[in-house]
Parts: C-alpha cells; sequence; structure tokens
RNA sequence: GCGCGCGUGGCGGAAUGGCAGACGCGCCAGACUUAGGAUCUGGUCCCGCAAGGGUUGGAGGUUCAAGUCCUCUCGCGCGCACCA
C-alpha cells in the first residue's frame, strides 16, 4: 500500500529482513505470537464503571472482578489519548509511531502501577483526498477510506500498541457521526447568554418587547412578518447560525474554508490560494466564548508555547471604542445611546454600539467609530485612516477626491491578501477630502483610507497617533502628516518619536478633559470613563478570533440535520433542525462527486436525497472535517453506546467530577479533570485543539459533561526529520517506511528507537543506522536469559521447518541459560536493579523514554558479567522492559514462569517493581575534592561520614596538599554526602 | 519586527548550581572465528611524554563552585505578523 519509496526500476530490493547479518533474536515469531495473544485474550480491554470483568482476565486477577461494579473499590482511572490518525493512502509515517510509542509506554507503566488506563484510537476518517480520489476515479470515498483504514490498522497493530481496540471508532461510521450531528442540533438550539456567562438552551432566549407571545394582532401578513422577525432574531442568536459574510475561497478545493485553514493566503491543505468572497455559509458562535477559551488556558497543563498560540490566536485586547463626528456634524452622537437608559450598560450598550458599527453603511454618516488600545494617546491623533473597504468610504469622499479614492480602492482590490500583508511593502494611501473633529480637543483632523488598516479588525477604522504607533509613525512620515508628542517616556534620553510603550501623558490638555503627567494606565481610566460620560466612546475588549465558518462544499462530510422551508407569503426560505429520531441524515449515493455546474455542493446532484415530499430541501453543505475529531475523545468512553452520545456514569469516571464546576483548580487533588494526558502534533495548536476546547465547553455548559476542559496535560511530540536533516518528504525521497524497518529489526526495536532518538517533544534526525543500537540492546537482553546451545538448535529447526511448523512450538526449543537460578540476590546485584527501578521510574513519571532506555542499558551490561543471575532480578527488570519491549519481555517471561498455569500469564498486570533506597546505600562513597573550584581528587570515604570527617579526609589528600601548600585556606565547602570545595588564597 | 524555545565530542544526545560528555552510533585495537557488516573485551573531547592545562556559540557578571542563574551579543528552530 505505501508506496512512498517505491525502489526505481533496475535496482537491487533490499533483501526483506536480516539487512545487516545474523538475527539478534526471533522477534519474527515473538512479536506475531504475543500480539495474537493479546488481542485473543483481550488484554488490553479498559473496564467501565458497573462492568462485570472474566475472572481469567489479568485485570481482574489483580484487582478483583468486581472491582468496576462497587465504585470505591474501583482502581484510579488514567486517560491516555493519542491524537487520532487521518488514514490516508499513503500508509504510517514514522511520526506517527512516535506519539503513539511514547503513549503506549506510558499506558503500560500506568497498568504496571495498578491504574485502570483507558488507551484507544480510530480514525479521523473524513476528508478531502478520498473525495478528489472518488471525482477522479468513482470509487465510493466509503470504499476507498476502509481499504486506508485496515492498512493504518494493520500497521498499527504490528507494532504491539496495547489499545483497546473493542473501542475503535471511525468519524465516518453513521453510528459515530450520529451523534456529531446531535451535537451540532444542540448548538443549532443554543444560545449565548451573556448575563449567565454560559451556553443555555434556545428556550430560554428573551425577545425585545415587540416580539414577545402572545402577538396583540390576528392580520396574517402582519402575523408572518412578526414571526419572520421573532425567527430572524432566534436565529441570529444561536451558536449554530448562517451568515452572509465575507469567506475565504479556495478555488482549487471547490471549497470555503475557515480562517484557521488559511495561511499565508494560502490554504493550509495543498498551499492554494484562496480569495475573499460574500457567500452565505454556517458559522459557529466560538467568539462567545473566547474569554473563556483564554482563560481557562490557566487551569490545564500544556507547554508554554502552545497556550501561546492559543493566545495569540485569541488575540484579546483590552481598549475603548471612540467616536470621531465628521466636520460640519456639530454633534457627534451615539444614536443608540438613546435607549441607554432602559438597558443594561454594561452589556446592551456595548452591543448596541457594535450593532450602530456594524450598520454604519445602511445610514447616514455622521461619525466615525474605532477602536484603539492607546485611548491614552488621543489628543495625538492628528489624522484617521479607514480601510479602503469601510462602508463608509463612498458616502464621505468629497467629490474633488472621490477620482482619486476610486482609483486607490480598484488598486488595492487587485492585490492578494498575500501582497496585501506583506510588511517590507511601502505604506500607502490617498486622503478623502474629509476632516473629523477630535473629541478631545475638538481639532479638525483629515480622514485617509489606506490598506495597513484591516477591515476585519476592530471597527475598520483607526485613530492615527504617529508620534507613538510605528505603523502611523511610517505613513506619517511619508505623507508629511503632523505628528504630535502625547507620551514622554520614562528614561528621558529615549526619543519620544515612535515611542510605543508605557510612559507618562503630556500635551494632553483639552477644555473638558486633561490626563497630562499622569502614567498610561491611569491616564487611559480617566479618559475612558469621560468618554464614557460624554457618550463618546465606551470601554471595551477585542478579539482577533472570528466565528468559525462550519460549511464546507464537498460530499465526504457529515451532512447538516437542517432542512430549508419555503417562507410563507414570498419571504425567504427558512432552516429548521431535523428532529433526534431523523438521525443519522446520511449522505445520498452519488456516482459523480464534483461540484454541479451551478457552483452548487455535490449533494445538491443527489435531487431525491434533497427535495423532501412536503417541499422543504435538504442542506447540501457539509461540516468541515474537524467536527468529528471536536468529542471523539468522549466517544471512546462509551463507544457502543447507542442511546447517547456518552453514558453519564462512563463519562464522570473517565473525564473526572469537577467538585466546583466552574473551575478545574478545584479538582487538582482528587482525579484530573479531563482526558489525563494527550500527545500529538502541534500542527493542531490553532484548530483541533481550539474547536475541541469549544465543544466541550458548550457540552459543559449544557450539562453533558463533567469538566470545563477537555484535555488536561497535553504534549507534543516533536517532528521526526529526514536522514538528511530536512522534513521528510516524497519528493526529497528521504521518508522512511515503517514496515522496512519493522521488517528488519522488529517492532520492539522499532519502538525503542523512535524513544532513543532524544527527547520526546524535540525535532530530532531519524538515523536508520541508530535503529541498530537498540535492536543489539535488545540481543543483549536476550542472550541475557537464553541457552546459546539451544538457540543454536533452534536455529537450524527453523531453518529446515516449513512455514506452517514455524509457530511458537519452534520457540519452544529455547531454553533459559543455566546461570538463572533460584538465588538470593548480592547486594551488588540489588544495587543495579534498584538504581535501574529508581531511575526508570523517575524517568517514565516525566516522559524522559530516551534516558530510561540508557538505563535499561545500563542494567544490562552489568548484569551480562553476573555468574549467577537471580530470577527475582530478571522478572523485576522485565516488568521495567515490558513498556518499552512488550513482546520480548513477554516471551521472557513466560519462559521464567515454567509452571504450567503460570506459563501463558501476561505481564501486563503485574505490579511494578518499588524501589528501595536502602539497597542503594553503600559503605563507602567517593567524594570529589576542589581546590578554587577545580577538582583534584576523589576519596573514598565511609559512607556515614559527615561533614568534619569529610573536610579532614579531603584535607589529607596528598593531591589535595600539593595545591594547598603555602596557601592560606579561606574557606571550605562541605556538601554532604557530596563534595568538598577548598578555597584557597 | 514581536513572542517562545534552543546552541554541549565526528553524530543522536546525558548532566536537582556540585566529578561535563551517561547511554547509543561511529571510529581504533584485540579476542573468538573459514569468514563476518555476528558476538565479546578494551580504548575514544582537545593540547601535552608526563605533571598539568584547556573545553559546553561569543563577551561580561553573580557564586566557594556555572553547561545550568543574570546582562549583552551572535547563530539556529518554531509560532505570530500592518490586529490599531
Amino acid at each position: 500500500m505505501n508506496s512512498a519509496i517505491a525502489p526505481l526500476p533496475g535496482l537491487p530490493q533490499n533483501p526483506p529482513s536480516m539487512a545487516s547479518g545474523r538475527r539478534q533474536y526471533p522477534f519474527h515469531l515473538i512479536e506475531p505470537k504475543w500480539q495474537q495473544f493479546w488481542d485473543v485474550q483481550q488484554t488490553f480491554r479498559a473496564w467501565n464503571p458497573g462492568e462485570k470483568i472474566a475472572g481469567n482476565h489479568p485485570f481482574a486477577q489483580r484487582h478483583g472482578a468486581d472491582a468496576m461494579v462497587h465504585d470505591r473499590k474501583a482502581p484510579p482511572k488514567f486517560y491516555i489519548l493519542d491524537m487520532f490518525p487521518y488514514p490516508s493512502g499513503a500508509g504510517l509515517h514514522v511520526g506517527h509511531p512516535e506519539g503513539y510509542t511514547a503513549t503506549d509506554i506510558l499506558a503500560r507503566y500506568k497498568r504496571a502501577r495498578g491504574f485502570n488506563v483507558l488507551h484507544p484510537m480510530g480514525w479521523d476518517a473524513f476528508g478531502l483526498p478520498a473525495e478528489q480520489y472518488a471525482v477522479k476515479t468513482g470509487q465510493q470515498p466509503r470504499k476507498t477510506t476502509e481499504q486506508n483504514i485496515a492498512t493504518f490498522k494493520r500497521q498499527i497493530q504490528s507494532l504491539g500498541f496495547s489499545y483497546d481496540w473493542s473501542r475503535e471508532l471511525a468519524t465516518t461510521d453513521p453510528d459515530y457521526f450520529k451523534w456529531t450531528q446531535w451535537i451540532f442540533l444542540k448548538l443549532y438550539n443554543s444560545w449565548f447568554n451573556r448575563k449567565t456567562n454560559r451556553a443555555e438552551s434556545i428556550e430560554t432566549l428573551e425577545y425585545p418587547p415587540g416580539l414577545r407571545l402572545p402577538f396583540s394582532t390576528s392580520d396574517k401578513t402582519e402575523l408572518e412578518n412578526l414571526e419572520l422577525s421573532r425567527r430572524t432574531f432566534r436565529d441570529s442568536k444561536r451558536l449554530a447560525f448562517v451568515k452572509e459574510a465575507p469567506v475565504w475561497w479556495c478555488e482549487e478545493l471547490g471549497t470555503v474554508l475557515a480562517n484557521e485553514e488559511v495561511v499565508d493566503g494560502k490554504s493550509e491543505v495543498g498551499g492554494f490560494p484562496v480569495v475573499r468572497k460574500l457567500m452565505r455559509q454556517w458559522m459557529l458562535r466560538i467568539t462567545a466564548y473566547a474569554e473563556k477559551l483564554l482563560t481557562d488556558l490557566e487551569t490545564i497543563d500544556w507547554s508554554d508555547s502552545l497556550k501561546e498560540m492559543q493566545r495569540n490566536w485569541i488575540g484579546k485586547s483590552e481598549g475603548a471604542y471612540v467616536c470621531f463626528g465628521l466636520d460640519g456634524h456639530t454633534k457627534p452622537a451615539l444614536e443608540a445611546s438613546r435607549n441607554a437608559a432602559e438597558s443594561d450598560p454594561e452589556i446592551i450598550n456595548l452591543e448596541e454600539i457594535e450593532a450602530f458599527i456594524q450598520s454604519a453603511s445602511s445610514r447616514k454618516t455622521d461619525s466615525i467609530w474605532v477602536f484603539t488600545t492607546r485611548p491614552d494617546t488621543l489628543f495625538g491623533a492628528t489624522y484617521m485612516v479607514l480601510a479602503p473597504e469601510h462602508p463608509c468610504v463612498d458616502e464621505i469622499t468629497s467629490e474633488k477626491q472621490r477620482a482619486v479614492v476610486d482609483a486607490y480602492k480598484v488598486e488595492v482590490a487587485k492585490k492578494s491578501d498575500l501582497q496585501r500583508t506583506d510588511l517590507a511593502k511601502e505604506k500607502t494611501g490617498v486622503f478623502t477630502g474629509t476632516y473629523a473633529i477630535n473629541p478631545v480637543n475638538g481639532q479638525r483632523i483629515p480622514i485617509w483610507i489606506a490598506d495597513y488598516v484591516l477591515a476585519s479588525y476592530g471597527t475598520g477604522a483607526i485613530m492615527a497617533v504617529p508620534a507613538h504607533d510605528s505603523r502611523d509613525f511610517e505613513f506619517a512620515t511619508k505623507f508629511n502628516l503632523p505628528i504630535v508628542q502625547v507620551v514622554q517616556p520614562l528614561d528621558p534620553k529615549t526619543d519620544w518619536r515612535g515611542f510605543v510603550d508605557d510612559g507618562t501623558s503630556v500635551n494632553s490638555s483639552g477644555p473638558e478633559i486633561s490626563i497630562t503627567g499622569l502614567p498610561t494606565a491611569e491616564a487611559k481610566r480617566k479618559i475612558t470613563n469621560w468618554l464614557e460620560t460624554k457618550q463618546l466612546g465606551k470601554k471595551t475588549v477585542n478579539y482577533r478570533l472570528r466565528d468559525w465558518l462550519f460549511s464546507r462544499q464537498r460530499y465526504w462530510g457529515e451532512p447538516f440535520p437542517i432542512v430549508w422551508k419555503k417562507g410563507p407569503g414570498g419571504q425567504p426560505p427558512y432552516h429548521e433542525a431535523l428532529p433526534e429520531s431523523a438521525l443519522p441524515v446520511l449522505p445520498p449515493e452519488l456516482t459523480d462527486y464534483k461540484p454541479t455546474a451551478s457552483g452548487e455542493p455535490p449533494l445538491a446532484r443527489a435531487k431525491d436525497w434533497v427535495n423532501l415530499p412536503d417541499g422543504s430541501q435538504r442542506e447540501t453543505n457539509t461540516m468541515p472535517q474537524w467536527a468529528g475529531s471536536c468529542w471523539y475523545y468522549l466517544r471512546y468512553l462509551d463507544s457502543k453506546n447507542s442511546a447517547t452520545f456518552v453514558g453519564k456514569e462512563a463519562a464522570n469516571y473517565w473525564m473526572g467530577v469537577s467538585p466546583n464546576p466552574q473551575s478545574a483548580f478545584g479538582n487538582r487533588h482528587s482525579a484530573t479533570p479531563g482526558v489525563d494526558l494527550y500527545v500529538g502534533g502541534t500542527e493542531h495548536a490553532v484548530l483541533h485543539l481550539l474547536y475541541a476546547r469549544f465543544w466541550h465547553k458548550v457540552l459543559f455548559d449544557l450539562g453533558y459533561v463533567s469538566t470545563p476542559e477537555p484535555f488536561f496535560k497535553l504534549v507534543n511530540q516533536g517532528l521526526i526529520l529526514g536522514e538528511d536533516g530536512q522534513k521528510m518528504s516524497k519528493s526529497r525521497g528521504n521518508v522512511v517506511n515503517p514496515d522496512d524497518i519493522l521488517a528488519d529489526y522488529g517492532a520492539d526495536a522499532f519502538r525503542l528507537y523512535e524513544m532513543f532518538l532524544g527527547p520526546l517533544q524535540d525535532t530530532k534526525p531519524w538515523s536508520t543506522r541508530n535503529v541498530e543500537g537498540v535492536y543489539r540492546f535488545l540481543g543483549r537482553v536476550w542472550r541475557l536469559f537464553v541457552d546459546e546451545k539451544s538457540e543454536t538448535e533452534f536455529e537450524q529447526a527453523e531453518t529446515a521447518a516449513t512455514e506452517a511448523q514455524r509457530h511458537r512450538d519452534l520457540l519452544e526449543m529455547i531454553k533459559l541459560d543455566s546461570a538463572i537460578k533460584e538465588a538470593l540476590a548480592t547486594p551488588a546485584q540489588l544495587k543495579t536493579l534498584h538504581a535501574c527501578i529508581k531511575k526508570v521510574t523517575e524517568d517514565l513519571d516525566a516522559l524522559r523514554f530516551n534516558t530510561a532506555i540508557s538505563a535499561l542499558m545500563v542494567f544490562v551490561n552489568e548484569a551480562m558479567t553476573w555468574e549467577t543471575k537471580p530470577v527475582s532480578v530478571l522478572r523485576d527488570f522485565l516488568i521495567l522492559l515490558q513498556p518499552f519491549a512488550p513482546h520480548l519481555a513477554e516471551e521472557l517471561w513466560s519462559k521464567l514462569n515454567s509452571s504450567p498455569d503460570t506459563r501463558h500469564a501476561s505481564l501486563a498486570y503485574a505490579p511494578w517493581p518499588r524501589f528501595d533506597p536502602a539497597l542503594l546505600v553503600e559503605s563507602e562513597m567517593e567524594i570529589p575534592v576542589q581546590v578554587n573550584g577545580k577538582l583534584r581528587d576523589v576519596i573514598k570515604v565511609p559512607a556515614n561520614a559527615d561533614n568534619a570527617a569529610l573536610e579532614t579526609a579531603a584535607k589529607a589528600s596528598e593531591k589535595v596538599k600539593q595545591f594547598i601548600a603555602g596557601k592560606t585556606i579561606k574557606k571550605v565547602i562541605v556538601v554532604p554526602k557530596k563534595l568538598v570545595n577548598i578555597a584557597v588564597g
């Protein structure tokens, strides 16, 4: 299936195995044997609350068959999750198993530590490639997807991961996306109540006075109009809503894309150009959760850089809206403020301002609103700039300037977004011919338009303060606009021109308000208060985050559970949710997966499917790929539940219950709230991870889940580069195929190598040669346990054996090394073992897999020299080895357990050995001695030597004496049991 | 430009402020071998015969003691980027 590194014709292929000489150990028999064993025995099944466990299951043998029936006895849970893969046609990549191996090691470790471990796997299977393949070949996307899943599953299973496959899911299964659609209905039927600060059922929405029931009229047309207004109002408040808005359209992909899917003016997938287009689309109101998404980052254990990426994406900035009256309009007024008295001033007024700003195009302009984070610099505003697309531009442009302005607008419209945001380019812009009045000092300032002001942020207009904003400074310098200092830097030597930091306000006194002399923070406060009193401004918070564009013009995605009804009396069609009983809404069968000739989504081709008997029509857009991945971690908890998306009991057990539902902190000291460990790539920082948090918070508000955050601890694995240090790609020809590594070295070596490469989070280059290092280590482990002669006989027998005979019977020929005995371990052996237990345990707790493996190597190097190998020591070692190299560990474990009933018991649930510090204590210790910080000697002293004894012994050292002879000892530092440093002068 | 992270042998990488270079790769020598690209043993930062000296991108600083902490600087990676 994987054609990534297919050999060129005419070149010799690598031999299928043993590429580098004799096989270190028979992994080719051991690995399939144990993979089959785990599968048949369901060794890694995770148990839900209330489940009775088969008595012969190793979990029952450790924790009791009724452990999950009685809550009190239930072992602590540990939910360890991988970002599930998109099963592409290219098959598994060496990057996938990096994270999967890390989580598998942790899962096995936690099982040994007595946790009830949930470690599931599934498929994020909707997506473009299968659909594009369908367009080309006509093969159904479902079929392509199933084939790809089969390949991925085979590859993943060949690595011996301890997934609970009974919980496997695919986002493309109707049993799964039924619930994706169901969650969409919840979003559709909810609104965000700013007063309670959470999502609520749409039923709690209060209508404006004129739209409340019952209606007082009985006139049909009037009733229809009232109904329409009521519906329009309600629909505008839903968390899932339809909006005509400028969206990113990608011609190449034939669909619209979310902001998060557009990078540098190109589609994230494929790198195709995107253009702005006005279209009617489904949106999800993620902006309502901007503040929670931001502040709740504090409650979760993610890397700073990842949190920073989310913070940047949410882009909160605090400031104020300020109203600038146009010259000639004597009293610039906030029309909306007329209603202010009867509204909640904190909330409604701001909404009205926003509505007012948005409706700017539909009324006579008398004022322009700007957003600024620096209201304290208002006295330095010497001109204004509107985005060329600002709705007021045409109206305010003077006749004299109209030609210039129109020409500029045309010029800007021709530029691609990439060109527009190119920082290197020089600022451009033109004067509109109109002036505004600065509300603080009555000054007449020119209004310009320029493309350095973005229509999509704030109000699409700015007050320009060239003295204290680098962009305005650049612009003002180019166009000779006045630059007035209003902030004095704290350090008088600093030039105030272009000074953008906090300082002290100067030259900031007007007829009604003065902030001169105030430090920046105070100045902001004072002037904002004044603006609010005068109804010329409003303190506000702005977010860069936009609502989530949620519809795609695709075939291979979840259809919306929505129909469009004909509006009464010539009114436009309106949307309505399908009942839950209509779920899942299956996509129609098609033979042609292209969009229709009129540019409608492919689903529109299925006329029988679209047109319903009552004359209404189905929505033909589909959901984006991110929909399915927004909640899959919840479905794993209860993947077979047909009554609900996840059972309450299962959700509460696996996700944990917050005692204080508003704060994850309250839960810190009990169970971890949410997924205990989530591992995946950093490419999902602002897509999947933001969307999933959003959905989770909605589900939390609506009472369906018990924690406010889904993923408590998250770790990003680093990228694995090609051997040449470049990112792996087909075009470079440096892609490593896991199947090849597996064939040559086996799964255990592959797992070990991926972890030995370096710290999990780091970017690191692949090196097939280094795989041999860990492979040899596993060979040494093998030889530590097995009798050489029996192995030689085994190899001869294997060569002679038929394919059918090459099974576990042959492995039975291999005998234990005769040095392995039921003997008492010596103190030195115990010390070696316990140093290893300590290091491996600590390293696993800190996800330091590479150094844990080196500790295992140190143990083996030492143990190879032992004349007698005590079984007890080797058993503990195998438990330590098991998470890393499970197949080999199981095989050797079964050889150690010679009695017939323990012979075939898995060691997956064998209790992790306890580290005993007493066993590390020696009778003597080696203490480095420094003179002036330089190492001069290492002395041997009794283990119980106190500081005074250390000092005496250090001074007695011949080597040390040479360096202190004839000098004055100024100071002696003794670090207890560690080091002596003698300072001499 | 802003933010975050990182600079250690030939290479991947180890080092709670306390013996720099664990472990592995590679390389060198030896053993066993018909042979080995298998395995085992020893060696392997630099200068020096040695004693000793030097060494964690560079320059300062704090400390009895700095790869580790602080300041500046250079280089690399990632993220954001005209966000008012």
